[in-house]
DNA sequence: TAACGTTTGTTATAATATAACATTTTGAAG
DNA sequence: CTTCAAAATGTTATATTATAACAAACGTTA
């Protein structure tokens, strides 16, 4: 709440929409969105982005190239994020779950690589396209 | 093996150039080093791809819009990819770790979603990066 | 106010991926 | 062998996603 104070007006400007959707949005779905704003370049939307996923605001659904708001309040800022991706509606869930993160996060291989970050993404069968 | 021979001629050249690479390649730099090969479209490129990739015979490392071949002759067929990325190098390892497949293979959200596929991409330092 | 880092604005261009359509090859069934 | 359908190919054009390069404005804070 106080860090919200600290985004600059295109940051928020941008935030909001993210925040808005019930849906990942693309780069330039948002950049159409904000038009009427003033915002008029790519540029400056994916400079927005980037600020915000490094602030944890949101989070980049990396095989949709697109963008959505954070509701895991305790999620580690851009750091540990998964997803659930369904293939038929497209819907895409934050997962929020402390087993899998903690297991995630105490995870190392063979060869002593350190871990700073990991990005998950399941596909699958949503439960309303399961039962259709 | 019996399988190499159901490829098709632009599939072989193009999981051949794949297979090669000490990393993963990017759709277009593949495309190049190919053009001497007849293969002169994007399109000739994405399509091969996709095929491998329905094989198992590549994975596509979606946060570096990159394909790499597939080390790890156990892994489920286009289901269950895990990679370990260095955020220094570059150098991307597809990861190789029985229980870490089977944890995720079995984990289920609490909505009852399907899960049939995942992708699991860590960042980090790898060792040799850390020495330096 | 001076100086620094961050943010903005703007134009152009690079990089990644798909649409649409015509043709050819392949492999199995009859 | 012929026929037929599925898969693969070839080609042109275009859509989508993302960054380069440069100049100006803003917001701290010393
Ligand atoms: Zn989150
Ligand atoms: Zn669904
Ligand atoms: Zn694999
Ligand atoms: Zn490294």
């Amino acid at each position: 709440m106080a860090q919200i104070q600290t985004l600059s007006k295109n940051q928020k400007i941008i935030l909001d929409i993210i925040e808005k959707a019930n849906e990942p949005l693309k780069a330039y779905s948002i950049l159409f969105n904000v038009q009427k704003k003033g915002i008029k370049a790519p540029l400056q939307v994916y400079r927005a982005l980037e600020k915000l996923i490094k602030l944890g605001k949101i989070h980049k659904v990396e095989s949709r190239n697109a963008f959505v708001a954070c509701k895991n309040s305790n999620c580690e800022i851009s750091k540990a994020t998964a997803f659930s991706i369904c293939e038929t509606c497209k819907k895409v869930t934050e997962i929020s779950d402390q087993k899998l993160s903690k297991y995630l996060k105490n995870f190392h291989d063979k060869t002593g690589m350190i871990y700073k970050k990991y990005n998950l993404e399941f596909y699958g069968l949503c439960t309303t396209c399961k039962r259709s």
